[in-house]
DNA sequence: CTTTCGCATCGATGATCTTCGATATATAGA
DNA sequence: TCTATATATCGAAGATCATCGATGCGAAAG
């Protein structure tokens, strides 16, 4: 995934961007990858292992580490191991990529 | 749907919050609405029909009328009947509802 | 009143997604 | 080396979703 999130509200998007941009709204479009994505901004240092959500979710480690990688491959969360665990954190810029897009220009144009 | 986009970096989302926030986002993240979403805020007047959509979008009456539906549903696009015609529009308010619940209090915090 | 047009709904189909148990991989410790 | 822990992957089951043809409904036009 390249580039993400063309601005919604500045002209028609052609089918290639609008794949693009829902494919990051719908890794958010899920009730356990947000609060996930919660958690994991609430937890001390902004980050967290797999295992530490496991039980507050009530999933099971294949399915919350099958979410994990969503949110990873869409650029939302990024891994990093250290010894046995990987911390993963929230990439507050990807969030903001997505605000600017929802930007309603319209604003402006009216 | 009551109220909707409860903040995502402000704590830790329940299930029921997480699945508002959830639905809304979801309806966002299909190619399909993207488009039609965009679509009709490029329409003069920011409005149009779904008779007007099928066309450009080369999906069938019922996909689009079902697509419609989904965004109607979350309170994203309203349609106004006029005759044989209904003309949907984009609720701007409900998209800066996404914005803000997208804000990254870290900012702040940190 | 009949026809036409735009839209919504129904039912079915094929694809995608969520979830889990089982298993593999990787790292740390004994 | 052997064991324990954290994570990733695989395969399968069940649920959800996108799509369409057929059909029903509402409103305008003839």
């Amino acid at each position: 995934m390249e580039f993400c999130c063309a601005p919604l509200f500045e002209g028609v998007l052609d089918q290639e961007q609008a794949e693009e941009t829902a494919a990051t709204l719908a890794a958010l479009g899920d009730p356990t990858r947000l609060r996930i994505v919660s958690m994991l901004a609430a937890s001390p240092d902004g980050a967290a292992c797999g295992c530490d959500l496991e039980e507050p979710l009530g999933l099971s480690q294949p399915t919350v580490s099958h979410h994990l990688k969503i949110l990873r491959d869409a650029g939302l969360i990024v891994g990093e191991r250290e010894g046995r665990w990987v911390h993963y954190r929230v990439v507050p810029e990807r969030i903001m990529d997505i605000q600017h897009a929802l930007t309603p220009a319209n604003l402006a144009a009216v």
